[in-house]
DNA sequence: CTAGGGTTAG
């Protein structure tokens, strides 16, 4: 190693505590001196020293000494040097060149408002600004997205007929692009009459970071084929980058192969492009050789890395990366530590959270905003709400995230009415802000809620809903089924131009096939490109839920036929389908092909599918059969449908014997006491059933409220069993005594309360579906659809009822319950009375 | 002098 002296200059590099050798006092030799001595200066402390120095030998009036001096400063780029750089340069004459070096110094720092307002001055200060000076001034519009004062500039060098440097245009796509204006940037690209290559690398960036992938990707293999500029390493990162967000695996193979042919320098950054490129198209072993191949020391592919892993929920495998990189010698940076808290909060592991945040401290993190939002969503996900608000309250600039943040921990912990306390109050929101409230209402089922704040969020806010949002409410919107909202929330995603991508698509499928329309569900699914398994899936739903069991089974054998390989999901699906149109042999077969042709495991829902399907088909014996060679322990969802499958049949033994099942495995369950009881009460077995009801009694259960919904004029009708408190009540009851009139026998087994004949009729004549179906016959117009959503299954006189109305009043009535749709018309019933 | 990867909330 080379001594202090023997090689002077490089002590300013190495140590403060000599900061100048005695030689270089001497005046004879001052401006080489300064040159070499300051290339060396790397910290404020080395430049202060230098001024000092200058300041003895007399020099700090020279104005090239001073010069070089700022220019130095302005190059380390701290807060300090450049208020260092600042001071020299108002106590001297400032030159072209020394605004020039400050500007810089700002906008590369980040400090745009200084560079612009310095830029500013000097044209008062009466200095014309020259090439150097606009790519600055633009660069610090770029940053901040000024978009008013980049056009300002863009004036300015054009009056001052600057705009045919070649910089100076690239600095314009480049301002342009930032900014969002890309017809603008591509407007200067296209009107330069030579591009190097930063004015194409500047082109293609400006398209990838805007969301123009596609765009991004095409101009580079434009400029492969048409222009004499080779790309370089910074150009095939920005291709590299539009790639990942392209998600497209062919495409990023064929530009990592052009990466490997055209011997461009692969350097650190492209390396963890790449690695971000092939972990976002979910290729991670090419990932992983790319990391094996370039060393797991470097910081930023570690952290490509881990990112990516915590967003595919691998979060193990990204705390691993972590632990090996540090194992290695490599101190973990901010950005890790953002992977680092992500992963814990998902694992719910509080300790090493914890520890996280004591390193976060030690290092000086906590002024980074996005680091302390992670913090608090960790705290709040694992339930620690008063380390989060801590955090919460510490914080000095909080961002719309950290609301977020705050409203989605919330949710997460079920306080919907703390999440919206927040929301309601919180001084800014953004489209997340509504997503995240919006898709919480849903996800605790107040679906009136979700589509209410949906409503207001259009409305009095004017915010755009995204493809995200609307997921949210085709869910609320399926589960009211409410076909008139479905139909209005397609237009509103038409008409605003969301993208219906292969998800957007199969939320709309599931929305118009729950509210009954399965045509329209069809139509969306037929339009939809990329198919994958959960579109047909929805599909195969529609068609099993409306009763056109053949149609789903026919679009799973498609699928099948397009090699796509099925799930147990589809396959609920399908076995759905031949269970509710009696598609025995079919549903058998399907059901033995899943483990033998496609290798999916049944599991407890698949064979409830079975003892469904053979149930209903009367083959209660294959059906116990099937459950006693099952090779899991039955759980109570196959013996309830084994239950309903008796009541169909009306087995009562065995349907006691399934009713006890449930009773021990699943006590909660009240359905399978009002189940039962219905089989003893279809049986005339009244003691039997009296017992039943006792035990409910003394169990503290009670039957949920039956509830039937209607929509009528966009406005949603809830209708409870008993309830007489809807407005309209007079009407009704008047319309259903006229119905009543028509012949109906009330059939009063469906009756499970203790009491007398006149009183059961009452009660029957009060079931939720029975009031929703008058209201709807009073309030909508001749000839219209009915559409009704119950909570519970429908009970069999509201069947019978609402088939006679539909003959009778010549209407189409579509009632859901929580099983099935029936579609009823003239008499008669899609589910042809089993269900 | 101009261009670049990995960055928290749904």
């Amino acid at each position: 190693m080379a001594t202090l002296s023997t090689v002077p200059p490089l002590v300013f590099a190495t140590s403060t505590s000599r900061p100048f050798p005695p030689h270089q006092t001497h005046r004879n030799k001052p401006t080489t001196t300064t040159t070499n001595s300051l290339k060396n200066c790397k910290t404020i402390d080395e430049l202060k020293l230098f001024h000092h120095s200058l300041a003895k030998q007399g020099l700090d009036n020279d104005v090239s000494a001073i010069t070089k001096l700022v220019a130095r400063s302005c190059e380390l780029g701290t807060r300090e040097s450049l208020t260092f750089a600042r001071k020299l340069f108002d106590f001297s004459h400032g030159s072209r060149f020394m605004y020039n070096s400050l500007i810089r110094g700002y906008a590369s720092s980040g400090l745009c408002e200084e560079a612009l307002l310095l830029f500013l001055r000097m044209m008062i200060d009466g200095v014309s600004p020259d090439k150097y000076t606009f790519p600055f001034g633009l660069s610090a519009c770029a940053k901040r997205r000024a978009a008013r004062d980049g056009v300002q500039i863009h004036g300015l060098v054009v009056k001052m007929d600057y705009a045919k440097d070649l910089f100076v245009q690239n600095s314009l796509v480049h301002f342009y692009s930032e900014c969002g204006e890309l017809v603008c940037a591509r407007k200067v690209f296209d009107e330069m009459p030579l591009r190097n290559v930063v004015s194409w690398t500047s082109m293609i960036c400006g398209y990838g970071r805007r969301g123009y992938a596609k765009e991004a990707v095409d101009l580079f293999f434009e400029m492969m084929s048409s222009e004499d500029v080779r790309p370089n390493s910074v150009t095939m990162v920005c291709v590299i980058s539009a790639c990942a967000k392209l998600e497209d695996l062919e495409i990023c193979e064929k530009v990592y192969a052009f990466v490997s042919s055209s011997g461009v320098e692969v350097n650190d950054v492209m390396v963890s492009a790449l690695v971000d490129m092939y972990m976002k198209c979910n290729d991670n072993d090419t990932a992983k050789q790319l990391f094996q191949q370039y060393g797991a020391r470097n910081l930023d592919l570690c952290n490509a890395m881990a990112s990516n892993y915590v967003r595919q929920g691998l979060t193990k495998e990204a705390l691993s990366v972590l632990s090996v990189m540090m194992d290695s010698g490599v101190k973990p940076d901010r950005i890790s530590m953002l992977s680092a808290i992500a992963s814990c909060s998902v694992l719910k592991n509080v300790l090493l959270g914890k520890s996280c945040h004591g390193y976060v401290l030690r290092n000086g993190f906590e002024s980074w905003d996005n680091v302390c939002n992670a913090l608090i969503d960790m705290y709040m996900k694992c339930q620690k709400q008063e380390t989060a608000f801590k955090i919460f309250d510490w914080m000095l600039n909080k961002t719309v995230v950290t609301w977020n943040t705050i409203v989605a921990g919330y949710i997460e912990n079920g306080d919907v009415d703390a999440a919206w306390e927040t929301f309601r109050t919180m001084p800014e929101k953004n489209i997340v802000s509504w997503n995240t409230m919006i898709g919480g209402l849903v996800q605790e089922s107040l679906f009136e809620e979700a589509i209410e704040v949906f409503r207001s969020m259009q409305s009095q806010e004017g915010v755009d809903a995204e493809g995200v949002t609307v997921m949210s409410i085709a869910s609320a919107c399926g589960h009211l089924g409410a076909l008139d909202l479905a139909k209005w929330i397609y237009y509103y995603v038409e008409k605003k131009g969301i993208q219906l991508d292969v998800r957007l698509g199969t939320s709309l499928v599931d929305m118009f096939s729950r509210c009954g329309d399965p045509e329209t569900a069809m139509s969306i699914f037929d339009s939809l490109a990329n198919r994958d398994v959960s579109a047909w899936t929805a599909a195969i739903r529609a068609m099993a839920l409306s009763g056109n069991a053949e149609q789903a089974i026919e679009l799973f054998d498609e699928m099948i036929e397009q090699g796509l390989k099925p799930d147990g999901v589809v396959f609920v699906g399908a076995l759905t389908a031949c269970s509710h149109g009696g598609l025995v042999q079919q549903g058998k077969e399907i059901f033995e092909s899943m483990q033998k042709v496609h290798g999916v495991c049944p599991e407890e829902v698949h064979y409830g599918c079975m003892v469904d399907l053979l149930g209903r088909a009367g083959l209660l014996e294959e059906a116990m059969q099937l459950i006693k060679s099952m090779p899991l322990e039955p759980n109570d969802v196959i013996w309830n449908s084994l239950l309903g499958a008796c009541r169909v049949q009306g087995n009562v033994e065995m349907a006691a014997y399934a009713a006890e099942k449930i009773q021990v495995l699943a006590p909660e369950r009240t359905g399978s006491y009002v189940l039962l009881s219905n089989v003893y009460a279809s049986a005339g077995r009244w003691n039997d059933m009296a017992k039943v009801r006792l035990s409910m009694k003394e169990k503290g259960l009670r039957k949920p409220p039956g509830t039937s919904l209607i929509q009528i004029r966009g406005k949603t009708h809830e209708f409870t069993s008993g309830d007489e408190s809807h407005p309209e009540m007079p009407k009704i009851e008047a319309m259903l005594d006229e119905i009543s009139e028509l012949g109906h026998v009330p059939d009063l087994s469906n009756v499970l309360m203790d009491v007398d004949e006149q009183e059961k009729r009452f009660m029957l004549s009060r079931h939720s579906e029975k009031l929703a179906m008058a209201f709807g016959l009073i309030s909508s117009n001749k000839g219209t659809t009915v559409r009704i959503v119950k909570n519970l299954r429908v009970c069999s006189d509201c069947h019978s009822f609402a088939k006679l109305v539909s003959k009778m009043y010549n209407r189409e009535i579509i009632l859901r319950d929580n099983n099935r749709f029936h579609f009823i018309s003239q008499g008669k019933c899609s589910c042809n009375d089993l269900w």
